[in-house]
DNA sequence: CTGAAAGCGCTTACAG
DNA sequence: CTGAAAGCGCTTACAG
């Protein structure tokens, strides 16, 4: 079945088919209805790729994830990336675009992103998962490919690259200063930090709010008290552990969720109660962090807004043709549970205090 | 750059330049280095498109998430959907096959499925979360489309349409019979059922096999232990509710995690505890269950084998060109964590007896 | 070993 | 309002 056929059965041209597929004015109704009938009596679809060659784009857009660094499958039950992933597919199909999901374990899966792109597979990407300044994607975006990037520094520089394509990011500087200046609020000076990948913006811009933080509450900043990790669970574990091997904070900014779940294991296992005797803040809330015990208090951005904004702005710079360059900052709240607690001065007064800092 | 530009600066044919790329071995080494340099230095791809309409493969397949009677955007956390299309992507990745992703979440969006079959998008597809015996996929599998399908009953009729499609299920019946046969183990008697959606397999297949240890215990069926559920957490909170309003269990068999989650808010909010008034066993094994407290005991199958399976065949049965009708049941395992426990006869042994219940 | 030519299934100026 | 024809960028018999 392809459009001749269709054109002979109802009588027509071929021209005509594609008239009234593509829906142009110039049709008479009865010859619509004409056509159109057969189509459906044929179950006819136009085939994609003859439309494609004809200039027509392809309603696709890529979702690029991005986890180097890390074996095959471990995105597998990667707590951020799905639900992301998910909303922007359901936002894409919204808006009648396909959604390509590929994957980039290693720097040379970048081959197959630039695949799609230059075969005209994909009108468009989203990339998550990206580390600062990524070269790769860089070359992309000034082949004059349509992209939008999530967590990437917002540069001053005009002439930067990435000021072409469309950035979305929490805002990251803020909601570490928030959560620092929560921990301070509850009385704690003894604040640690497991910092995320320092290669991209989420890991040294939160260092950065934490800074913050504590520089305004004139707290001295201690470099024994922050200890490196990479956003996963692992991370947070071998961090804690490290932690009280040269410190004694009674409180903990990790920046993520997933250390600061791995954090509070090792917290277990070295004999610490959190928040008895350590508070502890994590940042993403992700889906687990409310069921665990105690519920983690954390800051939260909503993902959804992010992955709108992203998927909105792409189709739109795809189809009016012209480099959009927004940039976005979704902002960050926090979302109190039990993790955290007031600094105990005597041990009277714990009762009464650690009901203030229950009330979610 | 067409092959045309490329053919020119190269000094020969379109021919051979489409030799060259399609690896053909009647190309003389020293023309296809020449020819090969020349697409190098251009970031020559050639147009995926004008390949398809020749009669090349799209080498795409489509991972169709199916989430009828609920809102959009719920899949957005859904824990489940997300890890096995993850691992869907890689192992189709790796044989060279890229991956679109459509959500359905009503019947009419069935139609996005059949276009981008219908205009050769895709070459075939995987589908989750599928009620069994759906007409939609019965008609798509008919029309001859290569398909692959999650939870779907293996009929014996020879003629059965799905019997043309490749089918991957959990071992249902048997992993909850053994689940429940795990609870009549710990000496209960007064188990109830939270059902799943008896609209899929894995919803009326986990029913048949709580029935099956039951009755091989001696244990009468009381359908008022039974409360329908749909696989979501809201249904099984409400559905320990209503269980406990009629009946007082000592132990609950939850069709799938989610549900005993839920189940596990309404008890802690009924004043009951997990496990020492209730026991409560999930299936599924999704990632919250080990963090909850107590962390959920529960019966687990590899998703992972699961969504390979379904890859690897789906694209064996497409490139082979013949209609493959591979079935596949994978293997389901106990999990044993802490939310189980013996049912005590007298106060005084219990300590000894939950110590036996506690080992993972 | 290599090129000229046909054709995949559409869309779209062009002519009427 | 409608059709004949060109052409998108490839691949592949065919001929040499």
């Amino acid at each position: 079945m392809n459009s001749k056929d269709i054109a002979k059965i109802a009588g027509v041209s071929r021209s005509t088919v594609s008239r009234v597929i593509n829906n142009y004015p110039n049709v008479p109704p009865e010859t619509k209805e004409k056509v159109l009938k057969v189509i459906k009596e044929y179950n006819y679809v136009p085939h994609a790729s003859a439309r494609m060659l004809r200039g027509k784009r392809s309603e696709t857009i890529g979702i690029v994830i991005v986890d180097l660094k890390r074996d095959i499958h471990k995105i597998y039950d990667n707590v951020y990336f799905g639900p992301f992933t998910t909303a922007v597919i359901d936002f894409a199909n919204q808006l009648g675009y396909k959604v390509l999901v590929i994957t980039v374990y290693k720097v040379k899966d970048y081959k197959k992103v630039r695949e799609v792109f230059y075969n005209k597979t994909i009108d468009g990407a989203i990339f998550i998962g990206i580390k600062n300044d990524d070269p790769d994607i860089k070359d992309l975006i000034e082949a004059g490919f349509k992209i939008a990037v999530v967590d990437q520094e917002i540069r001053d520089d005009e002439e930067d690259p990435f000021n072409k394509s469309i950035i979305v990011n929490m805002d990251n500087v803020n909601g570490a200063y928030e959560a620092t200046k929560y921990l301070i609020g509850l009385g704690h000076t003894e604040i640690a930090h497991i910092t995320g990948d320092m290669e991209k913006l989420s890991g040294f811009a939160r260092l950065e709010g934490y800074k913050k933080a504590l520089k305004e509450a004139g707290i001295p900043f201690k470099s024994r008290l922050v200890v490196k990790g990479d956003f996963v669970e692992e991370s947070g574990y071998k961090a804690a552990y490290k932690l009280f091997k040269k410190a004694k904070p009674t409180a903990i900014f990790a920046s993520n969720d997933q250390m600061a779940i791995g954090a509070m294991q090792a917290l277990e296992e070295m004999g610490y109660k959190v928040p008895e005797d350590v508070s502890i803040i994590g940042f993403d809330d992700i889906t687990i962090s409310r069921y665990l015990k105690p519920a983690l208090t954390t800051m939260s951005a909503s993902l959804l807004q992010m992955a709108e904004l992203a998927v909105v702005n792409l189709i739109k710079s795809i189809e009016e043709e012209l480099g959009i360059t927004a940039k976005f900052v979704v902002p960050v709240k926090l979302v109190e549970r039990e993790s955290c607690k007031r600094l105990n001065i005597s041990k009277e007064k714990e009762d009464t205090e650690y009901a203030i800092s229950m009330r979610r």
